[in-house]
DNA sequence: ATGTTTCCAGACAACCCTGTATGGAAACCG
DNA sequence: CGGTTTCCATACAGGGTTGTCTGGAAACAT
């Protein structure tokens, strides 16, 4: 690190790339709604005027792809890399569980933006509908590896992903705080497995995740 | 019913009402969220001017309003209902399945779309909260009530109701037919209860609401 | 330094939506 | 039949958003 590194000067000339448009419309996003990412809020965030935006992007729409990659990039798959690294069923399903706290790892907020866009763009929804279909493929996969018949361990899946869905709708997270949370860990997995939790599986699990709330 | 009774004109004079403007009002929001209840678009749909719409109602958000209480006269408490007149936890967890596929009593569009302008709007969005919050209490309810321990039950109660919301939001009624979705009913039942359902229950079950598809 | 590329400001056109004010047509009532 | 109420058309004002076009400033390269 150079003491003195070309930085981007703070006043006077922002000049910005497509990235700061990509992230500010971002941030507008997950506020918002999709209704509310305008290129003319936005240019106000950023200080510039809408020229600038039409320079780095063809149009509105174009912007509006670019929101739908960046999602594909941030929050696909890294519930199907959670699901087929761990070994037991009941580490899988804490796996499972730590992505879905972990906000660094996968973006709550986002999906739920992406998925309220979904319902009112017939594009989105197909694309969303893919991701869905795959993640609770994973996790059925998950419990027919560990015994359950198909379609058992299909609805479990459903159950488990669909409860994990509307956790975020609803924003339970605002209304609950992560210990309460870790307090019904042995309910859910009982609900979700019809087992019951290992409890020195359990006691680590709670012990790895309860110091760290990531927001 | 008097053979000719008094009805609207069908041409040349509709003579609107409040309630015209309503219903269109709420399918415009059925079909494109409340972002499409727009009083010009209204207009367009009941083949009247604008005019009309300001003399029934004070302004949009009077329209708004009288819309989110149409929801409340339609979806508040007929879960609740139907949890209390059933008696064993067989009966009532059916009863609560039948509720939600019978769209006459229960409309999961309409409390997808409120559910969908909650998101954006905090008025709205605490009387969401209000009546899932009654929901989830009075099925935590019923398992207390048949023996379950109170946390098992509350988590239960939250997994069954939080599986169907997003049933619904996902909007999987239109990719799987009821028979695919009886099909599954033990599998669901045991996950939802952690207990086998009796044969004679499901069957009775089945054969009660196949038969009736209500759009 | 000078020409080129990168980036943005400003003005303009086109469209859409809410809300108000006014006048008129049709139904209703005494 | 004439007055009143109900309902709606029309015109206008105000505000907001997308997109294009043109010129210019700043950075970059040769």
């Amino acid at each position: 690190m150079r003491p003195f590194a070309p930085q981007k000067p703070s006043k006077s000339a922002p000049r910005l790339g497509a990235e700061n448009w990509l992230s500010t419309a971002l941030d507008a996003l997950l506020r918002g709604g999709i209704e509310s990412v305008q290129i003319t809020a936005l240019s106000r965030d950023l200080g510039v005027t809408r020229g600038s935006f039409y320079w780095h992007f063809e149009s509105r729409e174009a912007l509006l792809e670019a929101l739908l990659e960046e999602w594909r990039l941030r929050n696909t798959g890294v519930m199907l890399d959670a699901l087929t690294t761990a070994d037991s069923l009941d580490d899988a399903i804490l796996a499972l569980f730590a992505v879905w706290v972990d906000h660094s790892r996968f973006d709550p907020k986002l999906d739920q933006a992406i998925r309220d866009w979904a319902r009112h763009d017939e594009g989105v929804r197909t694309a969303v509908k893919l991701e869905d279909d795959a993640r609770v493929s994973a996790i059925a996969a998950l419990f027919e590896k560990h015994g359950y018949a198909q379609a058992e361990a299909f609805i479990r899946a459903r159950v488990i992903y669909f409860t994990q869905i509307s956790f975020y709708a609803l924003r339970v997270e605002e209304d609950e705080t992560l210990a309460e949370r870790m307090s019904y860990l042995s309910e859910y997995f009982l609900c979700f497995t019809g087992r019951e939790i290992d409890a020195d599986i359990a006691s680590a699990y709670r012990k790895a995740n309860l110091k760290d709330p990531v927001s």
